[in-house]
DNA sequence: TCTAGAGATGAGCATATACTCATAGAGACA
DNA sequence: TGTCTCTATGAGTATATGCTCATCTCTAGA
């Protein structure tokens, strides 16, 4: 799966690659810039609350507790990466998701959460052997 | 999808939950958690090594170019999370995808990368309005 | 028991980034 | 134009973590 990545500049024009490994290391940042977006509990709470529809800055500071300027910097690594969107509406501006995509991998990272908990909760159960 | 987290403790059983959006911030902050630990350009390489089989920490030195200290860490932050499961053999230690759902997982952001920069291609070929 | 090789880890450094305070910029309205 | 509200951002601090060096532990074999 990550060795077939479709950033690998799809380089069959070439004549030869020098490293195959080497070239997707681009791909690979890009990738876990991405994940690394997401490795924010704050964000994901903004994400959450973006869930049923946009709201302004003011909103999601009132629904998050958090401060205006560190809602404002979180909304703003979340439209640079692409997860969520932005538009004017008058004096505020109202935020979206823009990658609906986002849940589905919330709900994946959720299932192996389980799985994992329940593999080790397993281990109480059967202890040592 | 974030709102229905399975680890909400299910409180169907409780009378009362004083506030929803505060009782799944521990899940919120595991989920931050686990994306935190794919946000590392080198350990998604390693978890790549890892695609075709299980391979010891010094075949992962070799392959990656990193550190041995360094790979080692790497192998534990991914071991403590379920990703990687290991094993003695002999004097050497072999790691493995123990959740093989994260090639899924890195598959779908790929599908979003794609997404995203199609977008911002488009903004070339279409400029404001 | 001693030695060698493989892997894990403590200590320290460098860097990234989350957070806050203060302030600047943008739009609405008098 | 002046002012108000809402949002964005520069500066500074605190913390987390990736990396390395040196060292320790564990296993196999002499």
């Amino acid at each position: 799966m990550l060795t077939s990545l479709p950033m690998a500049k799809t380089p069959k024009t070439k004549a030869a690659k020098p490293e195959p490994s080497e070239l997707t290391d681009d791909a690979l940042e890009m990738i876990a810039q991405r994940f690394r977006v997401l490795g924010e509990a704050n964000r994901l709470r903004l994400i959450r609350c973006l869930e049923d529809g946009e709201l302004s800055v003011s909103d999601l500071v009132v629904r998050t507790s958090l401060t205006q300027a560190n809602v404002s910097r979180h909304l703003q690594t979340l439209t640079h990466a692409g997860i969520l969107g932005r538009r004017r509406d008058g004096v505020s501006v109202l935020y979206r998701i823009a990658d609906p995509g986002i849940f589905e991998l919330c709900g994946h990272v959720c299932g192996s959460l389980q799985a994992d908990m329940a593999r080790k909760a397993g281990a109480f159960a059967a202890p040592a052997r």
